[in-house]
This record gives C-alpha cells, sequence and structure tokens, in this order.
DNA sequence: AGCTAATCGAGACGGTACGTCATGTCTTTCG
DNA sequence: CGAAAGACATGACGTACCGTCTCGATTAGCT
C-alpha cells in the first residue's frame, strides 16, 4: 500500500537530472536549514528546471525525503542489513546509538536532517512514507535483533518488541529534535543501562 | 540568561491588540496548520496592522510560543501547579499520561502544538525559550513527582531523574510527532510499566 | 523576393496533420484571441506533436498566415476572382465593403482576424508575406476595378490608384482595428461617396 | 464614462515608483517590441518589485497606454493644444502629417507605438479608454481645423467631419501599421490632396 | 487640560518564492 | 523513418508574504 505517490519514473526521465536534483536539495539543506530551503534555489543549484522539479516530485518534503533515501542508502539494501549482534544486547545497543548520536552531532548532517523531521511532523502523507520506507525499516531491524536477544535469554517474554524500540530509541532522537540536553556517550549508556532493566527477564523471585 | 527576546512590555501597549494577536494565531494554526501560517494572515485576523506584530515579536516562532505560554497556562501559575500523587507512582503517570494523550489527539490542539514543535525544531533560540519557560518547569514538576517517589522506595536510588522523564514522557511525543502508530491509553499503559520496571530498585538478589 | 519561409513541403509531409493543425489554429485562435493562442494548445487540439509544428512553420504568425491563406481561399484561386463590374462604380465599392464589413463584425471571424493583423503589426516579415501573398493580389483586383472605372471616364486620369484604393478601403480596416466606432453600412457608404467625390475626374471648369 | 480603471492614485503612491515604471516601460518597449515586453522586464528595470505595476496598472497594455499618455504629453494640456491654421487647409494638414509621418519613421518611436497598437487592437476595453483619452481629444483638436475651414467655406457643408478625419489621416496609420509601402512627404501630399478634393464644396454647377 | 511622543490601523514598498504555463529543442517509442 | 508523445532548460506569469517604511489618527503620561 504505497502512500506517497514517488515518481512513477517512466523510461523518458532523466536520471542525471534526477542525480543533481537529489544532491542539490541535501547540499542545500545542509547549508541553509530548512526555513531557507527553496525549490527554486534547488532548482537552480542543480542546472534544473523547476518544472522538472515539480513533474517528479509533489511537495518539497517528499523531494527531501526520497534525497535522504536514495543518497544514504546508496545501493546498499535495507533489508539486507542487520544490527551487529556480539551476544551482549547492551554493548550492541551502545554501539549502535553511539554512531547514531555522532550522525547527529554532525553538523553537516545536523540540518537537513532536522529539515526532513520537521516535514515529516507537519505533512501526514509525508509522515506515513517515512514510517513505510524509512523508519519502518529500520525498526524492523531493530527488533530483530531484540528477537534474538529474547531467544538468548535476555529479554522478558512478554515485553512489546515495539514499546522496547521507542524506550531505547526514542529518548536520543527527543532529546535531538527538542535540544532538551547534550547529546553524549554517557546519556545513550543511561538510556541504554536503565531501559534494559526494564525489559530483562525478571529474576525468578527468591 | 534570557535567550530568547521577550517584548517589553512598556506601559502604552495596547494590550487589547496583544490579546487579539496571540488568539489569532493560535485560532490560526490549529485552521491552517504550520506551513500556511503567516504573519499577514494573522495581522488581518487579528485586525491590527503588521507592524504592531513585528514591534512585539522578533518571529512567527516566538510569536506562536508566546501565544501557547500565555493562552494555556491563562492565570495558573506553572510553578504553583504539581502532578498528582496519591502514592501509587504508575497509576499517577498513567493519570497524567493519558490526559495528555488525549490532548495529542484533539484535532483543537493537534495543528498549533505541531507548528510550536516545528519551530521549536528549527530554531535554536526558540528551543531554548521553549527549555526555560515551557518544558523546563514542566519537567521540573515531573521530577519532583519522581523524587517523590524514589523517597518511598518505588525508585532506584542511582537512577538519573532526567533520564527517567525522558523514557516515561518521550516516547508518546515521539509516536505523535512521528506518528509511527496510534496514541491509546494501552500503549501509555504499556511504556509507564515497561519504564518503570527498568526504574524500580532492583530487588535484593535472592 | 519571398521573405517568408514557407514550408518546403516535402512529399513526404502528413497531409492530415497539416490540416489538423491549420484548422485548429483557426479555431482555437477565434475562441481565445491572440493572446491566449499557443503552439501547445493548437498540437494538443489538432491531436499533434509540437515538432510537427516546429518543423513545418518558423513562428505562430506564419502558422496563422498559412492557416487563413489556405482555409479562406480554399480552391478558389485568387488570381482568378474579380470585384463585380456592373458599370456603377459606387455601388460596386459600397456591395464589396457592406460584405468586408459584415465579415469584420461577424464574431466567428473577429479574433482570428485581430490576431493576424497583430502579428503583421508585429512582424516585418509576416507583414512582407502578408503584402505579397495576401494583401497585394486582393489590391490588385481593387485597381483592376478602378482601372476599368478610369476607362469609362469615372476616375480622374492623374490619380494614384494605390491611394485611391487605400483612400476607400482604409477607413473601414481602421475603423475595425481600432473601434473608432461602429461599422455600419451607412458609414460604408458615406467613406465610399466622399472619396469618389475627390477621385471622380474634375468637372470641366464652368 | 471612464471605461478603463485607471489608477485610483492614493496619496500613498510612490510618485518616483510610477515614473521609474513609465519610463522603462517605453524604453524597454523601444529596446525589444511588443513581444519581448515583461512585466517583470519592465519591474526590474525600474528596481521596482512586480507588485507595484500589478498594483497600480491591470494589465500591460494599460500601462503602456499610460506610460504614453503620461510622457508624451508631460505637462502640455492636450485640451490647450490645437492645430496650425494658417488658413490654407491642404499646407496645414500636410505640416501637420509630415510631422507624423516622421515621427512614425523614427525608430525609438516605431517599436512603442506598435506595441500600443497591438494592445488597442487586441484588447477592447484598452481601446476603449485609447479612444477616450487619446485619440477622442486628437481627433477633437482635427475636427476643430476642419471646422473653422468649412466656415472659411474651404469644405462642404454636407461632410461628416468624422468621415472626413478618417479620409485624412486613416491612410497615413495604416501604411504604417500594415507597411503597405513607404512613409513619404509625397504619399502624405498625395492623399491630402486626393482626399480634400472630395471635401471641398462642389463648385456652383456650371 | 493640553502637549507630546509612542503606538495604533493601514497599507505601499523592494523583494523572494511560489506553482503554472508556454517556449523551442531534444529524445524516446511506436506504427 | 516520420510522427506522437513528452521531458528538458528557460523564463514569464500573476499571487502571496516577507520585513521595512511611511502615513494620519488615537491615546497614553507628563507637564
Amino acid at each position: 500500500m504505497p502512500t506517497q505517490k514517488v515518481a512513477p519514473d517512466s523510461s523518458r526521465r532523466s536520471q542525471s537530472a534526477r542525480r543533481a536534483i537529489l544532491t542539490a536539495a541535501l547540499d542545500l539543506a545542509s547549508e541553509l536549514g530548512y526555513a531557507k530551503l527553496s525549490i527554486e534555489g534547488i532548482a537552480s543549484a542543480a542546472g534544473v528546471g523547476k518544472q522538472t522539479i515539480y513533474r517528479w516530485w509533489p511537495s518539497k518534503g517528499a523531494l527531501l525525503f526520497d534525497a535522504f533515501l536514495t543518497l544514504t542508502t546508496e545501493g546498499q539494501d535495507v533489508g539486507e542489513a542487520a544490527l551487529p549482534d556480539t551476544g551482549d544486547l547492551a554493548a550492541d545497543l551502545k554501539t549502535v546509538l553511539r554512531a547514531t548520536v555522532e550522525e547527529l552531532n554532525d553538523p553537516r548532517y545536523d540540518l537537513p536532517m532536522r529539515a526532513l523531521h520537521i516535514e515529516v511532523v507537519h505533512d501526514p502523507a509525508l509522515a506515513a512514507a517515512y514510517q513505510e520506507r524509512l523508519d519502518g525499516p529500520l525498526r524492523e531491524l531493530k527488533k530483530e535483533r531484540l528477537r534474538a536477544a529474547r531467544r538468548a535469554g535476555q529479554l522478558a517474554e512478554d515485553v512489546d518488541l515495539d514499546v522496547a524500540v521507542d524506550l531505547l530509541f526514542g529518548p536520543i532522537l527527543n532529546r535531538w529534535l527538542q535540544r532538551t540536553g547534550p547529546l553524549t556517550a554517557e546519556y545513550v549508556d543511561q538510556v541504554v543501562d536503565t531501559a534494559l532493566r526494564g525489559l530483562r527477564p525478571t529474576p525468578p523471585a527468591g
């Protein structure tokens, strides 16, 4: 059930224009931030007519989303990827989240990622696409890792995996979005440790 | 350290214009959503010259924030309020969060609240003001309730209260912002139960 | 000296496409008027690719001109036609001019004819083609009739025939183009009578 | 009965912007001709926002017309002017028409005047304004001169003055618009002489 | 009570961007 | 292989807002 119209991609479509647009979109987003990002600017930076953008993307948000999807996953298939599994769940989660935090703290990614999140917060259609094509698959990977942990007896049987993912990954995103506080490795560790404490199986009552 | 310039509020300022503007801002935000909200529209809806807005607020975000702050706390002092404390921490948290969820699900509040969050995500200065004047005080109330619970032995001594607040309240906000899934009472209960499990003191090893 | 490039008319050219284009051009001109007449619209109304138009006509004006030339003279050869000659010059001219006026007043012809005249006023190359292929031949017919009148002693010997044609036919076209006043049979009669008074041979001084 | 909406000219209107726009309009019209004349170009040449043009003029034609009206009559009141009257009607008419022809042949005036005429041919509303504010007053001057001639016994009593004006002035305009032939002093003389022959009182029948 | 200066509503101004339409060229697909 | 279909870069359209700026006309607060 595709929720967001995505380019039908006729064979006549110019692939070079497409790439130039996606690249320009990300570049400008990281230079200018959401508010000053304009279709007009993207078109001119990409050396492309505005109509070529309007022809293939229904909104600035959809374009930004496509740019993220295309340029950040470049070749690698999300479906095939997986979270690290060393057997130590806490360590693995900290590894992943520290990488995330590093990315979020990278000024090169900060602005465009905020722009994308703003669009997602604003536009329900885009939010649906985001869940379906980006967040959903990633969440699946996370749940897969947690399922493995559960099989290894490291997770309580009755824990809802979606809730578990929310507890583990939500706070970091939140703190970044709202700038509630600094995004440090320490914070990551605290979140993982505390959340995992609630997710571990109850020790057999003494 | 006041981060966001707030109206110096000379005595000559027209209070009727101020209220009309704040009201119009919230009303239009809930009618139109963030993207179509314009200073021009607010001025005309409030029956006010544009300059009167630009004179007192430095940005659309600051105005929106002021509107929230003024019209939603109307008289009641945040500092004096407190979270319910029946002695049952889980029940109290569920009560509060269910009320929050109900508000977030109310179409009358959805759009303007999204608008405000978008501004906060976008503008660091506004985010600072938001933390200082809205989110900060509320977080203090939450921490106060958790402190009481800790005194009552319902919370581990070594838990960072900010992390605790993040684990308890973050996931709900996240799910609403990103529309990851439906915001139901069941979800609230699961989050509270699971998070609290990790926050409770470790039972003496058997 | 052919001034306007006219279709070389290769034998491979699709005659059905040609007719569809010319017809669509005239139809749309009469529906929309000059300003809203577009190549794009003509192509789509004719069920034809844009390139097929650009291949055979150098400009919108040339196409419009061709449409007029082809569809209004349809078969009848301008060279063979002639103005009526009943022996009564004034009556013959009034007959012809009243017919002209009727056509100009016909809403079906008004808009496309204005469109053509606008192109002629604007584009010297098209004006040349217009003189050579449309206005010129017609003017020859008019002069021929006047020559006959001169032979019959109804016209002064020293009158320049081009000036005569201008005096007789110019005012009507002018009044139509500029909407200086209503185009009526009475006006036609007045113009013919007054102009002819100046064109007739001077009576032998008494 | 004002037919064309003309700027209400509120007191807040910037006169410097107005003049810059009118000047730029004429200048660009004479540089580029009708087809390439754009509001966008005029705005930018005048150093003015597009909206400032759209605020005060309803169409490109109305602007062009206003530019002509304002900049060519500059101060001098059309109502007060008059055609020369030396007592010799033919000579006076030739004087006036030769001046007209000279202007029409001036490349500086050719293009903008064609642009104006194109708009007039195209747009009935503009044509009405043109008749009311430009052509009408001028025609009145011409008729006034002819009336004087009639009083002096140089014109037949039964001649319709409008028809007379059409016969005398129409052919020159026509030849210019349609480029039927060169606009020379000789042509002017021929037209005046021939037309006047038809307008003079019939000599008492011998 | 009258004066003066800040504030008000209104809205024009130079701009930027919007999203649409048409231009004339080029490329792909089909009959 | 020619014609339809239509993508492309370009550029103008007319509109909406931006943030600044002037206008009188209120409307305080201070002589």
